[in-house]
Formats: structure tokens, C-alpha cells, sequence
DNA sequence: ATAACGGTTGAACAACTATTCAACTATTAA
DNA sequence: TTAATAGTTGAATAGTTGTTCAACCGTTAT
């Protein structure tokens, strides 16, 4: 998909604002920018991997442990963890026949806070 | 769904690490607020919102601009923007034949730019 | 009045996604 | 070696969601 192009040809009305337009196609982010906002936002917009994030912030916990705790299947966490996995928003530390994983970093941490700011108003 | 429930039943394996469950579930947030966490975060998980809230950042922009800049059809534009004002993201004031909509609070600019960071490593 | 335009809305469809299930690997204990 | 357990994975299914389409409402201009 296209993004900012002048008189796209998907769009079926006219432009009201053309100065408006062009100042704000000026200001937008890179179209990869945002498709990689959504798509971290999109790994947080799940409560099973905010649940997960929440529980394995602080002290590693193995995947039975998560499961116990969040009342789900092994499998059900594992998927989850994997989604995680893949955005580097956890770490793993294998031990015998145990993985556990914690927060890749604080980043996360820091705008899971703000949001909580935001929602509580 | 009950969360953190001690030996919920949709579990399958046992605990390994009771302690740190126990813990743990005292820790957690209440079940609500990560429901509320994720809806907030789902509705930031998708491009086309995402760009609608970078548009009418500062300056406000009406529908029909919205889909110009961005190559959608007024409709499209529309329903986002419903599931934004819904979530208090965005508000409007109408004037004449326009709607014209911008960002809320700076509270949402605030955790973008966390997340931006947090993409550009 | 009525035509034109900006915007909204509900239904329908296609695409995506989270959980379940079953099968599998790897490690440990017997 | 064998059994048991922790964890992973692919396929399937059910639920969710974004866009399209058509119809509609409200405002403005003719």
C-alpha cells in the first residue's frame, strides 16, 4: 500500500485542504516507521502476553510456572512466548529441562507505565 | 477467564516453583487493568490508526483530507476514527458540511514517542 | 425544493489470530 | 534403556477485525 500519495487514486473524494495536505505529508513519519509502531503495538494489544510480560518482569519464571499462574496450557503460553520471542521483548535461560524467561529490557517496561498512567486516568 | 487462580483447573502440568508463583500473583495487576491495557495498545496495533493519529496531530484535519493523505476511502477513515473517538483518543468539532478531528491529550503523543525510541533501538 | 457534498453507519466478506489438540524433542530419573 | 516431564511446534478451528459497498443523514448552494 501506498501511503501519502498525491490525488491517490483509491481516495473517491476531492481535497478540501491542499495546504494542509501537503504540510502535514511533509510531517508523517516513514511508512515503514509506522508499520513497525503498529506492529509493537499489535504485540501489546494481547492480555495472554501482557499477563506474560507482567509475570516474568523482575524474576525469570519457567513456562509451567506462567501457565500455572495465568491458568493456560503449556502450549497456549509457549505460542505467546514465541510471538515474544520474535519482537526481542523477552529473553530466555535454558536450564536442564526448564526455559526461563524474563524482560529483554526496560524500554518496554517504561511504556507499559505510561500506558497504565494513561488508563487510570 | 479467571486469571491467576492457584491450581486452575485449565492447567495441565503442576507447579514447579510454588513460591514464586505465590509471589508472583500477588505482584500482578488486577485483571481489569490489563484488559484495559490491552484494548488500549490494540487499538494503537493498527497502521491505519496510527497514521490517523500522526495526521491530526496539532494541526486538526477533516475526514475527507485524512483520506486524501493517506489514499483511503472517506469510509475506511471513518470507522477508524469511530473506534478512536470510542477510546477518547481523538475528539472533533464540526463545522459546516467538515468534521474536523485532533489528538486528545499529549498522553498518547507521549507513549508513540516511547515506542518510537524503543523501535529505532 | 433539490442537488451536491462531507461524513456516518450496518452488513458482508476476507484476512488474520489465539487457543486447542496431537505429536514431537530434549532432559532427567528410575 | 525406559518412563516421565518441560517445552515446542504445525495444523485446525473459532473468534475477531479491517475494508468495501450501499444506503443514509445533515449542511450548503443553486
Amino acid at each position: 500500500m501506498k501511503l501519502y500519495e498525491k490525488n491517490a487514486p483509491s481516495c473517491e473524494c476531492e481535497e478540501i485542504h491542499s495546504d494542509i495536505i501537503d504540510k502535514k505529508r511533509e510531517e508523517m513519519p516513514d511508512e515503514n516507521t509506522l508499520y513497525d509502531l503498529s506492529d509493537f503495538f499489535k504485540i501489546l494489544g494481547d492480555s495472554t502476553r501482557i499477563s506474560i510480560l507482567f509475570a516474568i518482569d523482575g524474576e525469570p519464571m519457567c513456562v509451567c510456572d506462567i501457565a500455572n499462574l495465568l491458568g493456560m496450557t503449556k502450549s497456549a503460553v509457549s505460542h505467546q512466548l514465541k510471538i515474544l520471542r520474535q519482537s526481542d521483548l523477552v529473553t530466555y535461560r535454558k536450564s536442564g529441562k526448564n526455559v526461563y524467561y524474563t524482560l529483554a529490557d526496560d524500554h518496554v517496561r517504561d511504556i507499559i507505565e505510561k500506558a497504565l498512567e494513561h488508563i487510570k486516568e
